[in-house]
DNA sequence: GCTAGAAACTAAACATGTTAAGTAATAAGG
DNA sequence: CCTTATTACTTAACATGTTTAGTTTCTAGC
């Protein structure tokens, strides 16, 4: 007898679930970035410092999911390449601003039709009810605290 | 006007709530793991490994959603550690065929408990009729092609 | 004001993710 | 048969994930 017999099977586990469910959306975002070279994270980056404006690395962190001392390497490139600009908060010496630059919104400013695309694609295979009602118990489960 | 008024928040963003959720999930089960030294990638493998018993390894890679040359570089040193056994297989010699070792089972027997603890304590705060209805979703989304 | 603690970040080490290229074995076509 | 394509895997290079430890700056309590 396999030990597993006593263990939730992978296939219906949660971890593994939700890890499928991203590659699957994943994909063809990966494939639009990949023509442009620039990686999953740094795509984050510059959607979260287009939505908020200028913040703080720990921010970035907490709204793109990322972990600092991710976000201190992945920032480090980006500046050399000119997408983001870092400045030293003068209130608080020990936080780092972050600001996009007009080369990071033309990044994503050139590939908004195709991720429009791709959202547009899963909605309308899925039904915009059912991803509503995924995207309510995905946030649920979040809020659960273990 | 930002770029984001375009493009979806992320706040709403299926990628980041997967993320998010998987989080979530995953916190436990690694402050788990990391008591017995183990990673999250080489937990999967040894429950694909126990759920299937001697495999290829594409198929762990396809169980375990782990691209190959993760699997090859893993299985190396979970093999030293004397967690799986690799041969050969006489038919197909592109073949590797992998098994769990009992010290590898070990693994899987002695976490077994918190395992199930953490699964448990998931499922009593989300109800089982959500979270099955969320790995209903969940499993639709994966069949989506993109 | 001083000091202990916390916060924000950085550095380093090791594991994994990801892509591209390479090798060996098998399968498919002609 | 023989060539070509495909499959299964490995290697290498670079990026990120993850943990631990360290630095600087701020905050709280006294």
């Amino acid at each position: 007898m396999t030990t597993q017999s006593h263990i939730k099977s992978t296939a219906r586990s949660l971890p593994i679930a939700l890890l499928r469910a991203r590659e699957t959306v994943m994909a063809p975002i990966r494939d639009m970035l990949q023509g442009i070279q620039i990686t999953e994270q740094k795509w984050r980056i510059l959607r979260v410092l287009d939505e908020l404006g200028e913040v703080e690395q720990s921010t970035i962190a907490h709204e793109a999911c990322l972990l600092l001392p991710s976000v201190t390497r992945i920032l480090r490139t980006m500046e050399a390449d000119g997408q983001i600009t870092r400045r030293q908060d003068s209130d608080d010496k020990r936080r780092t601003m972050v600001t996009i630059t007009d080369a990071g919104r033309s990044i994503l400013k050139e590939n908004l039709a195709t991720s429009l695309a791709i959202s547009s694609d899963i909605e309308a295979q899925m039904g915009r009810e059912k991803l509503d009602q995924l995207l309510d118990l995905l946030e649920e489960l979040q809020a659960v605290k273990v």
